[in-house]
DNA sequence: CCATTTAGTTTCATTATAAAACCACACTGA
DNA sequence: TCAGTGTGGTTTTATAATGAAACTAAATGG
C-alpha cells in the first residue's frame, strides 16, 4: 500500500514509529535481544518471508538500530547485531510485553520472566515512574507542549 | 498487502502488536491520550484517510482499547474514548516518546514534557526499573522462559 | 429551511507483504 | 577435490492494506 511517513511529524512517538513501526520490526528487534544474529535464525524463528526480512534488516541497519558485521566465529557469513540505539528500545519491548501479559494473557501464564541478573529478583511491572522511582497513577500524569511545539500546532491549525 | 497475524504466537509482544502494531494505531491512541475524542479531530490532526481511520477505530474498539460512546455534551454524535485497557498503553507511548527524544531528537528540543500533576515535577527517563525503583543498566537484565514456553519452543524446533 | 459540518462508505489506484522459485557463494564430508 | 547441503539473499507473481477522492446521509447552526 502507499504509506504516509511519520518522519516529519513534530512528535517523538511518530518519528520512532517511522523506524520501528513496520509490521515485523519489533519482532526482529525482540529476537535480537534474545541473542539471535543470523539471517536464517530470524527467518526460521519468526516465519517471516525472506524478502521481507531482507527489507526490514536493511531498514533497521540504515536507521542505526542494527549493524551488519562479519561473523565473530570466523566464517565468511555475517551477523546482525543491535547497536546502542537498538538496545535502547528495550523499555519499549518491556512495556509491550507487560501490557500483553496483563491484557492478553497466554493460557499458560507469562511466557517470559525478566530478572535482575545480580540479585536474581524479578523485574516488576514498570508503569510510569516519578523521580522517586515510584509508579504514579495515570490521573497524576499531565503533559505540557514546549513553546516551539505549540507554535507549530498553531501554524497547522491556521491552515 | 497480505499480513501474517501475530495473535497466536506465544509471545506477549507479538500479541500486543497484533492489536496496536498497525501503521496508525499508536498515533490514534496517542491523540486519545491528549484528549481527542471525535472522528473529525483524529482525522484532521493526523491527516489520516477517513476510511483508514474508520477501520482502525473499529479494530481498536473491537480489541477493547477504545470505546464508542454517545457524545457527553449531548449532541447525537459519538465519541471515541480510551478504556482502562487503552490507558494502560501509556507506558508504551512514553517509552516510544523517550526513545525518539533521545535518538531522533527534534531540532527545537522535546516537543512534549511529562509532568507529575501533584508535584509539578518532570517525569524522568524511565528505562527499566528494579523493585527498588532504580534504573538498571541493560547488562544486568536477563530473562527466563517459563516451563510452558520452553516446551512450546522445543516442539517448534523439532519440526 | 437552507448551508454546512460530521461521520462515515464506496471506488479506484498504489504499494507493502507473502509465497515460491531461483541463484551464487560458503561450507562440509568423503 | 568434488558433490551435496546450508546460507543469504533476489526475483517474480499474487494479494491485501493503505491512500485519495468522490459520494452519502444524518445532524447541526443560523
Amino acid at each position: 500500500m502507499k504509506r504516509t511517513s511519520f518522519s516529519e511529524m513534530p512528535c517523538s512517538v511518530a518519528r520512532t514509529l517511522d523506524h520501528v513501526g513496520h509490521w515485523w520490526s519489533f519482532m526482529i528487534v525482540r529476537n535480537a535481544f534474545y541473542g539471535q544474529t543470523r539471517f536464517r535464525e530470524f527467518q526460521e524463528s519468526l516465519g517471516i518471508a525472506k524478502n521481507i526480512l531482507s527489507a526490514r534488516l536493511k531498514d533497521l541497519t540504515e536507521a542505526g538500530i542494527m549493524k551488519k558485521i562479519p561473523d565473530r566465529n570466523g566464517s565468511k557469513y555475517s551477523e546482525y547485531i543491535l547497536t546502542e540505539k537498538g538496545w535502547d528500545l528495550q523499555p519499549v519491548l518491556v512495556a509491550l510485553m507487560q501490557w500483553g501479559d496483563k491484557w492478553e494473557p497466554h493460557e499458560s501464564g507469562p511466557p517470559l520472566e525478566l530478572l535482575d541478573k545480580r540479585s536474581g529478583i524479578s523485574i516488576p511491572y514498570q508503569g510510569i515512574r516519578n523521580t522517586e522511582g515510584d509508579v504514579i497513577p495515570r490521573e497524576e500524569l499531565t503533559s505540557r507542549f514546549s513553546p516551539a511545539a505549540k507554535e507549530m500546532l498553531m501554524k497547522k491549525a491556521a491552515e
